[in-house]
DNA sequence: GGTCCTTCAACTGTTGACAGTTATAGGGTC
DNA sequence: GACCCTATAACTGTCAACAGTTGAAGGACC
Protein backbone atom coordinates (compact mmCIF):
# COMPACT_ATOMS: atom_id res chain seq x y z
CA UNK A 1 0.00 0.00 0.00
CA UNK A 2 1.42 3.49 -0.82
CA UNK A 3 0.79 5.82 1.44
CA UNK A 4 -2.54 5.02 3.42
CA UNK A 5 -3.30 9.08 2.84
CA UNK A 6 -5.95 8.10 5.84
CA UNK A 7 -8.99 9.51 3.65
CA UNK A 8 -12.30 9.51 5.29
CA UNK A 9 -14.08 10.35 2.17
CA UNK A 10 -14.97 7.89 -0.84
CA UNK A 11 -12.31 8.54 -3.18
CA UNK A 12 -13.74 5.70 -4.52
CA UNK A 13 -10.99 2.83 -6.07
CA UNK A 14 -7.62 4.37 -6.55
CA UNK A 15 -7.09 3.69 -9.84
CA UNK A 16 -8.29 6.64 -11.14
CA UNK A 17 -6.78 9.85 -10.88
CA UNK A 18 -7.21 11.97 -7.89
CA UNK A 19 -8.31 14.92 -10.32
CA UNK A 20 -11.08 12.98 -11.78
CA UNK A 21 -12.66 12.51 -8.78
CA UNK A 22 -12.50 15.99 -7.19
CA UNK A 23 -13.94 17.03 -10.71
CA UNK A 24 -17.31 15.04 -10.39
CA UNK A 25 -17.78 16.26 -6.73
CA UNK A 26 -17.35 19.69 -7.37
CA UNK A 27 -19.20 19.36 -10.34
CA UNK A 28 -22.40 17.76 -8.39
CA UNK A 29 -21.41 20.87 -6.02
CA UNK A 30 -22.46 23.18 -8.62
CA UNK A 31 -25.49 21.34 -9.83
CA UNK A 32 -26.90 20.94 -6.54
CA UNK A 33 -26.41 24.91 -5.47
CA UNK A 34 -23.58 24.28 -2.89
CA UNK A 35 -21.53 25.82 -5.09
CA UNK A 36 -23.66 28.65 -5.77
CA UNK A 37 -22.81 31.22 -9.09
CA UNK A 38 -20.66 33.49 -7.63
CA UNK A 39 -19.48 31.48 -5.28
CA UNK A 40 -15.03 31.94 -4.72
CA UNK A 41 -13.35 28.08 -5.03
CA UNK A 42 -10.13 28.42 -2.65
CA UNK A 43 -7.83 25.51 -3.68
CA UNK A 44 -5.91 25.14 -0.66
CA UNK A 45 -9.33 24.44 1.55
CA UNK A 46 -10.67 21.91 -1.05
CA UNK A 47 -7.46 20.23 -0.66
CA UNK A 48 -7.59 19.84 3.12
CA UNK A 49 -11.39 18.48 2.12
CA UNK A 50 -10.19 15.34 0.34
CA UNK A 51 -6.84 14.97 2.24
CA UNK A 52 -4.73 15.38 -0.46
CA UNK A 53 -2.29 18.23 -1.98
CA UNK A 54 -3.34 21.15 -4.74
CA UNK A 55 -2.05 19.34 -7.87
CA UNK A 56 -4.71 17.27 -8.43
CA UNK A 57 -7.57 19.95 -7.21
CA UNK A 58 -5.83 22.15 -9.40
CA UNK A 59 -6.15 19.72 -12.44
CA UNK A 60 -9.88 19.68 -11.65
CA UNK A 61 -10.51 23.38 -11.48
CA UNK A 62 -8.41 23.97 -14.71
CA UNK A 63 -10.98 21.21 -15.96
CA UNK A 64 -13.72 22.87 -14.76
CA UNK A 65 -12.42 26.11 -16.51
CA UNK A 66 -12.37 24.30 -19.43
CA UNK A 67 -16.20 23.39 -19.09
CA UNK A 68 -16.28 27.39 -18.59
CA UNK A 69 -18.08 26.81 -15.67
CA UNK A 70 -15.76 28.85 -13.43
CA UNK A 71 -13.94 31.81 -14.14
CA UNK A 72 -10.16 32.53 -13.37
CA UNK A 73 -7.43 35.36 -14.02
CA UNK A 74 -4.25 34.94 -13.11
CA UNK A 75 -3.81 35.60 -9.37
CA UNK A 76 -7.30 36.11 -8.37
CA UNK A 77 -9.89 33.73 -6.47
CA UNK A 78 -11.57 31.52 -8.90
CA UNK A 79 -15.42 31.86 -8.94
CA UNK A 80 -18.57 29.89 -10.31
CA UNK A 81 -19.79 31.62 -13.35
CA UNK A 82 -22.67 34.05 -12.79
CA UNK A 83 -24.44 34.08 -16.14
CA UNK A 84 -26.38 37.38 -16.85
CA UNK A 85 -29.73 37.44 -18.19
CA UNK A 86 -27.77 38.30 -21.68
CA UNK A 87 -25.06 34.93 -21.44
CA UNK A 88 -27.87 32.82 -20.75
CA UNK A 89 -30.19 33.86 -23.78
CA UNK A 90 -26.67 33.10 -25.70
CA UNK A 91 -26.67 30.03 -23.83
CA UNK A 92 -29.70 29.01 -25.15
CA UNK A 93 -28.98 30.44 -28.53
CA UNK A 94 -26.54 28.31 -28.88
CA UNK A 95 -28.54 25.05 -27.63
CA UNK A 96 -31.45 25.99 -30.28
CA UNK A 97 -28.42 25.37 -33.10
CA UNK A 98 -27.05 22.49 -31.90
CA UNK A 99 -30.22 20.51 -30.46
CA UNK A 100 -32.33 21.40 -34.07
CA UNK A 101 -29.51 19.89 -36.17
CA UNK A 102 -29.35 17.33 -33.86
CA UNK A 103 -32.84 16.98 -34.04
CA UNK A 104 -32.54 16.50 -38.08
CA UNK A 105 -29.68 14.21 -37.81
CA UNK A 106 -31.78 11.82 -35.26
CA UNK A 107 -35.07 11.59 -37.32
CA UNK A 108 -32.28 10.53 -40.83
CA UNK A 109 -30.15 8.30 -38.26
CA UNK A 110 -32.37 6.89 -35.21
CA UNK A 111 -32.90 3.39 -35.50
CA UNK A 112 -37.08 2.08 -36.22
CA UNK A 113 -36.04 0.12 -32.81
CA UNK A 114 -35.13 3.23 -30.74
CA UNK A 115 -37.59 5.14 -32.12
CA UNK A 116 -40.08 2.61 -30.80
CA UNK A 117 -38.52 2.53 -27.50
CA UNK A 118 -38.46 6.42 -27.06
CA UNK A 119 -42.31 6.45 -27.85
CA UNK A 120 -42.75 3.81 -24.96
CA UNK A 121 -40.84 5.68 -22.87
CA UNK A 122 -42.15 9.15 -23.47
CA UNK A 123 -45.45 7.51 -22.73
CA UNK A 124 -44.45 5.97 -19.26
CA UNK A 125 -42.66 9.30 -18.31
CA UNK A 126 -45.91 11.52 -18.45
CA UNK A 127 -47.61 8.89 -16.26
CA UNK A 128 -44.60 9.18 -14.29
CA UNK A 129 -44.65 12.70 -14.14
CA UNK A 130 -48.64 13.12 -13.83
CA UNK A 131 -48.64 11.03 -10.17
CA UNK A 132 -45.28 12.64 -8.70
CA UNK A 133 -46.59 15.94 -9.85
CA UNK A 134 -46.49 17.67 -6.51
CA UNK A 135 -43.06 16.35 -4.89
CA UNK A 136 -41.38 19.40 -6.37
CA UNK A 137 -41.06 21.23 -3.32
CA UNK A 138 -37.96 21.12 -0.91
CA UNK A 139 -35.69 18.55 -1.32
CA UNK A 140 -34.10 17.45 -4.62
CA UNK A 141 -33.61 13.80 -3.76
CA UNK A 142 -30.11 13.21 -4.07
CA UNK A 143 -28.91 11.09 -6.38
CA UNK A 144 -31.14 12.26 -9.41
CA UNK A 145 -32.67 8.75 -9.35
CA UNK A 146 -33.26 8.07 -13.38
CA UNK A 147 -34.53 11.06 -14.71
CA UNK A 148 -35.72 10.46 -17.99
CA UNK A 149 -34.44 12.86 -20.43
CA UNK A 150 -35.93 12.94 -23.37
CA UNK A 151 -33.92 15.74 -24.57
CA UNK A 152 -30.34 13.59 -24.18
CA UNK A 153 -32.02 10.51 -25.88
CA UNK A 154 -32.72 12.86 -29.09
CA UNK A 155 -29.30 14.51 -29.04
CA UNK A 156 -27.45 10.78 -28.96
CA UNK A 157 -30.01 9.42 -31.70
CA UNK A 158 -27.84 11.81 -33.81
CA UNK A 159 -24.93 9.80 -34.32
CA UNK A 160 -22.58 13.04 -33.82
CA UNK A 161 -20.17 12.61 -31.37
CA UNK A 162 -19.01 16.03 -30.95
CA UNK A 163 -22.24 17.39 -30.89
CA UNK A 164 -23.16 14.70 -27.94
CA UNK A 165 -20.30 16.15 -26.14
CA UNK A 166 -20.97 19.58 -26.25
CA UNK A 167 -24.75 19.00 -25.47
CA UNK A 168 -24.73 16.56 -23.25
CA UNK A 169 -21.34 18.03 -21.62
CA UNK A 170 -20.00 21.45 -21.67
CA UNK A 171 -23.27 23.20 -22.27
CA UNK A 172 -25.38 20.46 -20.17
CA UNK A 173 -23.43 21.32 -17.28
CA UNK A 174 -23.98 25.08 -17.63
CA UNK A 175 -28.23 24.56 -18.42
CA UNK A 176 -28.38 22.06 -15.40
CA UNK A 177 -26.90 25.37 -13.26
CA UNK A 178 -30.60 26.84 -14.83
CA UNK A 179 -32.22 24.74 -14.96
CA UNK A 180 -32.84 23.94 -11.12
CA UNK A 181 -33.47 27.49 -10.97
CA UNK A 182 -37.18 27.56 -12.02
CA UNK A 183 -38.86 24.12 -11.16
CA UNK A 184 -40.79 23.85 -14.32
CA UNK A 185 -44.28 24.34 -13.39
CA UNK A 186 -46.81 21.72 -13.95
CA UNK A 187 -48.29 23.62 -16.36
CA UNK A 188 -45.24 24.16 -18.83
CA UNK A 189 -44.32 20.09 -18.17
CA UNK A 190 -47.76 19.52 -19.59
CA UNK A 191 -46.59 21.75 -22.44
CA UNK A 192 -43.32 20.62 -23.15
CA UNK A 193 -44.79 16.65 -22.68
CA UNK A 194 -47.21 17.78 -25.84
CA UNK A 195 -44.04 19.63 -27.68
CA UNK A 196 -41.64 16.22 -27.07
CA UNK A 197 -44.26 14.05 -28.60
CA UNK A 198 -44.88 16.11 -31.48
CA UNK A 199 -41.23 16.15 -32.17
CA UNK A 200 -41.04 12.25 -31.82
CA UNK A 201 -43.90 11.60 -34.36
CA UNK A 202 -41.58 14.21 -36.91
CA UNK A 203 -38.78 12.04 -36.19
CA UNK A 204 -40.49 8.42 -36.95
CA UNK A 205 -42.10 10.15 -40.17
CA UNK A 206 -38.24 10.91 -41.22
CA UNK A 207 -39.00 14.22 -41.85
CA UNK A 208 -35.84 15.66 -40.54
CA UNK A 209 -36.72 19.25 -41.50
CA UNK A 210 -40.01 19.62 -39.79
CA UNK A 211 -37.88 17.77 -36.59
CA UNK A 212 -35.66 20.51 -36.69
CA UNK A 213 -38.07 23.11 -36.81
CA UNK A 214 -40.16 21.69 -33.78
CA UNK A 215 -36.63 21.30 -31.65
CA UNK A 216 -35.97 25.05 -32.69
CA UNK A 217 -39.33 26.10 -31.26
CA UNK A 218 -39.49 23.59 -28.54
CA UNK A 219 -36.15 25.13 -26.89
CA UNK A 220 -37.26 28.49 -28.09
CA UNK A 221 -39.61 28.30 -26.00
CA UNK A 222 -38.44 26.71 -22.59
CA UNK A 223 -36.01 29.99 -23.13
CA UNK A 224 -39.02 32.26 -23.13
CA UNK A 225 -40.52 30.51 -20.58
CA UNK A 226 -37.37 30.61 -18.43
CA UNK A 227 -36.52 34.32 -18.94
CA UNK A 228 -40.21 35.52 -18.03
CA UNK A 229 -40.65 33.78 -15.43
CA UNK A 230 -38.82 36.21 -12.85
CA UNK A 231 -35.54 35.13 -12.31
CA UNK A 232 -35.13 35.01 -8.12
CA UNK A 233 -31.17 35.49 -8.56
CA UNK A 234 -30.21 32.41 -6.67
CA UNK A 235 -31.10 32.89 -3.11
CA UNK A 236 -28.49 32.82 -0.64
CA UNK A 237 -26.40 30.11 0.47
CA UNK A 238 -23.16 31.82 -1.62
CA UNK A 239 -19.91 30.95 0.02
CA UNK A 240 -19.04 28.26 2.64
CA UNK A 241 -18.25 25.74 0.05
CA UNK A 242 -17.42 23.21 3.32
CA UNK A 243 -19.93 20.84 3.61
CA UNK A 244 -19.13 19.86 7.23
CA UNK B 1 14.56 39.39 -9.31
CA UNK B 2 13.17 36.04 -8.08
CA UNK B 3 15.48 33.10 -9.76
CA UNK B 4 16.29 34.33 -13.36
CA UNK B 5 15.37 30.93 -14.97
CA UNK B 6 17.91 31.44 -17.67
CA UNK B 7 15.67 30.69 -20.30
CA UNK B 8 16.46 31.77 -23.95
CA UNK B 9 13.01 31.70 -25.01
CA UNK B 10 10.92 34.69 -25.62
CA UNK B 11 8.68 33.68 -22.57
CA UNK B 12 6.96 37.55 -23.23
CA UNK B 13 7.11 39.52 -19.78
CA UNK B 14 6.41 37.61 -16.62
CA UNK B 15 3.47 38.38 -15.10
CA UNK B 16 1.43 36.16 -17.45
CA UNK B 17 1.09 32.74 -16.09
CA UNK B 18 4.17 30.31 -17.54
CA UNK B 19 0.91 27.86 -18.52
CA UNK B 20 -0.72 30.55 -20.93
CA UNK B 21 2.58 31.24 -22.48
CA UNK B 22 3.06 27.33 -23.24
CA UNK B 23 -0.21 26.91 -24.23
CA UNK B 24 -0.27 29.52 -26.86
CA UNK B 25 3.23 28.00 -27.96
CA UNK B 26 2.10 24.27 -28.40
CA UNK B 27 -0.80 25.53 -30.48
CA UNK B 28 0.91 27.16 -32.42
CA UNK B 29 2.79 24.04 -33.15
CA UNK B 30 -0.29 21.94 -33.64
CA UNK B 31 -1.39 24.31 -36.51
CA UNK B 32 1.87 24.80 -37.96
CA UNK B 33 1.81 21.10 -37.76
CA UNK B 34 5.33 20.87 -35.95
CA UNK B 35 3.24 18.81 -33.61
CA UNK B 36 1.41 16.53 -36.25
CA UNK B 37 -2.07 14.47 -35.64
CA UNK B 38 -1.05 11.27 -33.57
CA UNK B 39 2.11 12.83 -32.40
CA UNK B 40 3.08 12.12 -28.88
CA UNK B 41 3.67 14.56 -26.65
CA UNK B 42 6.03 14.19 -23.36
CA UNK B 43 5.56 16.42 -19.99
CA UNK B 44 9.26 16.26 -19.15
CA UNK B 45 10.76 17.22 -22.53
CA UNK B 46 8.39 20.09 -22.90
CA UNK B 47 9.19 21.24 -19.17
CA UNK B 48 13.14 20.67 -20.00
CA UNK B 49 12.88 22.73 -23.61
CA UNK B 50 11.24 25.73 -21.45
CA UNK B 51 13.38 25.37 -18.64
CA UNK B 52 10.25 25.34 -15.79
CA UNK B 53 9.19 22.51 -13.69
CA UNK B 54 6.33 19.96 -15.07
CA UNK B 55 3.65 21.85 -13.18
CA UNK B 56 2.73 24.52 -16.22
CA UNK B 57 3.03 22.24 -19.23
CA UNK B 58 0.69 19.75 -17.09
CA UNK B 59 -2.02 23.24 -16.69
CA UNK B 60 -1.35 24.06 -20.26
CA UNK B 61 -1.49 20.32 -21.32
CA UNK B 62 -5.07 20.19 -19.49
CA UNK B 63 -6.17 23.08 -21.13
CA UNK B 64 -5.74 21.36 -24.44
CA UNK B 65 -7.14 18.37 -23.63
CA UNK B 66 -10.57 20.73 -22.69
CA UNK B 67 -9.84 21.86 -26.01
CA UNK B 68 -10.07 18.66 -27.72
CA UNK B 69 -6.65 19.14 -29.07
CA UNK B 70 -5.10 16.37 -27.36
CA UNK B 71 -6.66 12.99 -25.79
CA UNK B 72 -5.51 11.39 -22.68
CA UNK B 73 -5.66 8.35 -20.81
CA UNK B 74 -4.74 8.29 -17.07
CA UNK B 75 -1.16 6.55 -17.74
CA UNK B 76 -0.62 7.06 -21.09
CA UNK B 77 1.40 9.50 -23.10
CA UNK B 78 -0.96 12.42 -24.13
CA UNK B 79 -1.13 12.72 -28.33
CA UNK B 80 -2.58 15.22 -30.82
CA UNK B 81 -5.90 14.30 -32.03
CA UNK B 82 -5.86 12.63 -35.12
CA UNK B 83 -9.48 12.90 -36.54
CA UNK B 84 -10.89 9.88 -38.67
CA UNK B 85 -12.97 10.98 -41.89
CA UNK B 86 -15.93 10.06 -39.27
CA UNK B 87 -14.74 12.24 -36.33
CA UNK B 88 -13.90 14.95 -39.67
CA UNK B 89 -17.73 14.70 -40.33
CA UNK B 90 -18.96 14.71 -37.11
CA UNK B 91 -16.64 18.52 -36.75
CA UNK B 92 -18.68 19.70 -40.16
CA UNK B 93 -22.07 18.95 -39.14
CA UNK B 94 -21.51 20.89 -35.86
CA UNK B 95 -19.50 23.75 -37.59
CA UNK B 96 -22.94 23.69 -39.97
CA UNK B 97 -25.17 23.92 -36.90
CA UNK B 98 -23.60 27.05 -35.38
CA UNK B 99 -22.44 28.53 -38.52
CA UNK B 100 -26.07 28.39 -39.94
CA UNK B 101 -27.88 29.56 -36.15
CA UNK B 102 -24.67 32.37 -36.15
CA UNK B 103 -25.46 33.85 -39.74
CA UNK B 104 -29.16 34.07 -39.26
CA UNK B 105 -28.11 35.92 -35.93
CA UNK B 106 -26.08 38.05 -38.35
CA UNK B 107 -28.55 39.22 -40.38
CA UNK B 108 -30.83 40.64 -38.14
CA UNK B 109 -27.96 42.38 -35.76
CA UNK B 110 -25.40 43.15 -37.66
CA UNK B 111 -25.16 46.97 -38.24
CA UNK B 112 -25.81 48.84 -41.62
CA UNK B 113 -22.22 49.91 -41.75
CA UNK B 114 -20.61 46.60 -40.43
CA UNK B 115 -22.43 45.08 -43.60
CA UNK B 116 -21.09 47.65 -45.92
CA UNK B 117 -17.64 47.27 -44.75
CA UNK B 118 -17.71 43.51 -44.86
CA UNK B 119 -18.62 44.21 -48.83
CA UNK B 120 -15.71 46.33 -49.03
CA UNK B 121 -13.73 43.72 -47.90
CA UNK B 122 -14.78 41.34 -50.28
CA UNK B 123 -14.29 42.62 -52.90
CA UNK B 124 -10.64 43.87 -51.85
CA UNK B 125 -9.92 40.07 -50.83
CA UNK B 126 -11.09 38.85 -54.38
CA UNK B 127 -8.71 41.11 -56.07
CA UNK B 128 -6.10 40.18 -53.77
CA UNK B 129 -6.73 36.61 -54.12
CA UNK B 130 -6.33 37.09 -58.06
CA UNK B 131 -3.02 38.34 -57.91
CA UNK B 132 -1.32 36.21 -55.28
CA UNK B 133 -2.90 32.84 -56.41
CA UNK B 134 0.02 30.89 -57.40
CA UNK B 135 2.09 31.48 -54.48
CA UNK B 136 0.25 28.58 -52.95
CA UNK B 137 3.16 26.55 -52.84
CA UNK B 138 5.49 26.22 -49.95
CA UNK B 139 6.06 27.70 -47.22
CA UNK B 140 3.00 28.87 -45.79
CA UNK B 141 4.09 32.72 -44.52
CA UNK B 142 5.14 32.22 -40.88
CA UNK B 143 2.75 34.72 -39.03
CA UNK B 144 -0.56 34.31 -40.97
CA UNK B 145 -0.29 38.20 -42.14
CA UNK B 146 -3.79 38.96 -41.77
CA UNK B 147 -5.81 36.48 -43.93
CA UNK B 148 -9.44 38.03 -44.19
CA UNK B 149 -11.98 35.14 -42.62
CA UNK B 150 -15.15 36.03 -44.14
CA UNK B 151 -16.72 33.20 -41.67
CA UNK B 152 -14.72 34.65 -38.65
CA UNK B 153 -16.42 37.92 -39.13
CA UNK B 154 -19.92 36.44 -39.92
CA UNK B 155 -19.57 34.46 -37.17
CA UNK B 156 -18.88 37.75 -34.72
CA UNK B 157 -21.36 39.55 -36.31
CA UNK B 158 -23.90 37.09 -34.36
CA UNK B 159 -23.34 38.65 -30.99
CA UNK B 160 -23.34 35.88 -29.33
CA UNK B 161 -20.08 35.65 -27.30
CA UNK B 162 -20.79 31.66 -27.00
CA UNK B 163 -21.28 30.90 -30.47
CA UNK B 164 -18.13 33.06 -31.02
CA UNK B 165 -16.21 31.40 -28.14
CA UNK B 166 -17.18 27.70 -29.75
CA UNK B 167 -16.47 28.64 -33.29
CA UNK B 168 -13.61 30.98 -33.49
CA UNK B 169 -11.81 29.18 -30.50
CA UNK B 170 -12.75 25.42 -30.05
CA UNK B 171 -13.91 24.65 -32.93
CA UNK B 172 -11.62 26.49 -35.09
CA UNK B 173 -8.48 24.97 -33.71
CA UNK B 174 -9.68 21.71 -35.04
CA UNK B 175 -10.68 23.42 -38.60
CA UNK B 176 -7.64 24.83 -38.69
CA UNK B 177 -5.44 21.17 -38.09
CA UNK B 178 -7.61 19.92 -40.88
CA UNK B 179 -7.85 23.04 -43.17
CA UNK B 180 -4.08 22.77 -44.27
CA UNK B 181 -4.13 19.44 -45.46
CA UNK B 182 -5.96 20.17 -48.97
CA UNK B 183 -4.74 24.22 -49.53
CA UNK B 184 -7.88 24.99 -51.24
CA UNK B 185 -7.18 24.86 -55.12
CA UNK B 186 -8.53 27.93 -57.02
CA UNK B 187 -11.66 26.32 -58.45
CA UNK B 188 -13.13 26.18 -55.35
CA UNK B 189 -11.62 29.13 -53.98
CA UNK B 190 -13.85 31.03 -56.61
CA UNK B 191 -16.80 29.79 -56.20
CA UNK B 192 -16.47 29.85 -52.29
CA UNK B 193 -15.98 33.36 -53.21
CA UNK B 194 -19.79 33.69 -55.24
CA UNK B 195 -21.20 31.62 -52.32
CA UNK B 196 -20.07 34.34 -49.70
CA UNK B 197 -21.56 37.14 -52.21
CA UNK B 198 -24.97 35.32 -51.92
CA UNK B 199 -24.31 34.80 -48.05
CA UNK B 200 -23.49 38.74 -47.46
CA UNK B 201 -26.67 39.83 -49.81
CA UNK B 202 -29.06 37.81 -48.19
CA UNK B 203 -27.55 39.59 -45.11
CA UNK B 204 -27.94 42.51 -46.76
CA UNK B 205 -31.62 42.17 -46.99
CA UNK B 206 -31.82 40.98 -43.78
CA UNK B 207 -33.04 37.65 -43.99
CA UNK B 208 -31.63 35.55 -41.80
CA UNK B 209 -33.54 32.70 -42.92
CA UNK B 210 -32.25 32.70 -46.64
CA UNK B 211 -28.76 33.44 -45.11
CA UNK B 212 -28.67 30.66 -42.71
CA UNK B 213 -29.71 28.43 -45.33
CA UNK B 214 -27.17 29.22 -47.61
CA UNK B 215 -24.42 29.50 -45.01
CA UNK B 216 -25.17 25.82 -44.29
CA UNK B 217 -24.88 24.89 -47.90
CA UNK B 218 -21.46 26.52 -48.18
CA UNK B 219 -20.33 24.98 -45.03
CA UNK B 220 -21.90 21.67 -46.64
CA UNK B 221 -19.95 21.95 -49.68
CA UNK B 222 -16.71 23.33 -48.04
CA UNK B 223 -16.83 19.83 -46.58
CA UNK B 224 -17.81 17.69 -49.35
CA UNK B 225 -14.94 19.03 -51.14
CA UNK B 226 -12.66 18.30 -48.32
CA UNK B 227 -14.08 14.99 -48.29
CA UNK B 228 -14.11 13.89 -52.03
CA UNK B 229 -10.24 15.48 -52.77
CA UNK B 230 -8.71 12.14 -51.01
CA UNK B 231 -6.93 12.93 -47.79
CA UNK B 232 -3.30 12.49 -47.94
CA UNK B 233 -2.96 11.18 -44.59
CA UNK B 234 -0.67 14.14 -43.60
CA UNK B 235 2.48 13.38 -44.69
CA UNK B 236 5.59 12.28 -42.41
CA UNK B 237 7.10 14.75 -39.50
CA UNK B 238 5.69 12.71 -36.40
CA UNK B 239 7.73 13.22 -33.46
CA UNK B 240 10.77 15.32 -33.36
CA UNK B 241 8.92 17.97 -31.02
CA UNK B 242 11.86 20.10 -30.63
CA UNK B 243 12.53 22.63 -33.05
CA UNK B 244 16.74 23.48 -31.92
C1' DG C 1 -13.20 62.61 10.68
C1' DG C 2 -11.76 61.25 6.12
C1' DT C 3 -8.18 59.84 2.93
C1' DC C 4 -3.93 57.88 1.76
C1' DC C 5 -0.11 54.85 2.55
C1' DT C 6 2.06 50.86 4.71
C1' DT C 7 2.09 46.27 6.34
C1' DC C 8 0.40 41.76 6.64
C1' DA C 9 -2.16 37.73 5.72
C1' DA C 10 -4.20 34.72 2.35
C1' DC C 11 -3.93 32.71 -1.86
C1' DT C 12 -2.14 31.44 -6.39
C1' DG C 13 1.95 30.13 -9.38
C1' DT C 14 5.94 27.25 -9.54
C1' DT C 15 9.26 23.88 -8.27
C1' DG C 16 11.77 19.41 -7.55
C1' DA C 17 11.35 14.94 -5.65
C1' DC C 18 8.94 10.57 -4.89
C1' DA C 19 5.48 6.85 -5.81
C1' DG C 20 2.85 4.04 -9.00
C1' DT C 21 1.81 2.35 -13.61
C1' DT C 22 2.55 1.13 -18.32
C1' DA C 23 5.19 -0.38 -22.15
C1' DT C 24 9.20 -2.30 -24.04
C1' DA C 25 13.17 -5.06 -24.45
C1' DG C 26 15.56 -9.05 -23.17
C1' DG C 27 16.09 -13.77 -21.99
C1' DG C 28 14.21 -18.33 -21.33
C1' DT C 29 11.33 -22.11 -22.80
C1' DC C 30 8.75 -24.96 -26.09
C1' DG D 1 12.42 -19.78 -34.87
C1' DA D 2 8.16 -18.29 -32.26
C1' DC D 3 5.85 -17.38 -28.00
C1' DC D 4 5.61 -16.23 -23.13
C1' DC D 5 7.35 -14.39 -18.96
C1' DT D 6 10.22 -11.21 -16.40
C1' DA D 7 12.80 -7.08 -15.32
C1' DT D 8 14.02 -2.58 -16.49
C1' DA D 9 13.19 2.03 -18.13
C1' DA D 10 10.27 5.82 -19.18
C1' DC D 11 6.52 8.40 -18.05
C1' DT D 12 2.49 10.03 -15.47
C1' DG D 13 0.19 11.01 -10.87
C1' DT D 14 0.93 13.05 -6.45
C1' DC D 15 3.02 15.59 -2.86
C1' DA D 16 4.99 19.26 0.25
C1' DA D 17 7.50 23.49 0.28
C1' DC D 18 8.81 28.04 -1.62
C1' DA D 19 8.20 32.39 -4.23
C1' DG D 20 5.36 36.09 -5.95
C1' DT D 21 1.01 38.68 -6.10
C1' DT D 22 -3.26 40.53 -4.59
C1' DG D 23 -6.64 42.51 -1.39
C1' DA D 24 -7.62 44.28 2.94
C1' DA D 25 -6.88 45.80 7.66
C1' DG D 26 -4.57 49.08 10.42
C1' DG D 27 -2.29 53.26 11.35
C1' DA D 28 -0.39 57.92 10.02
C1' DC D 29 -1.22 62.27 7.98
C1' DC D 30 -4.04 66.10 6.28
Amino acid sequence: MPKATGNSAPKAISNIPLAETILSVLLQRIYDGVLAPGAHINEAMIAEEFKVSRGPVREAMRRLQGLQLITRAPYLKARVVELTQEEARELFEMRLALEGVACRLAAERMTAEEIQELVHELEQDRQRTLVGNNELAGKPSTDAPKVFDFHERIVRGSRNGRIIDALCGDLYHLLRIYRRRSGMVAERKSQAYAEHWQILRAIKARDGELAESLMRSHVGRAAEHLFTTDLPHLTGDVGDSRPA
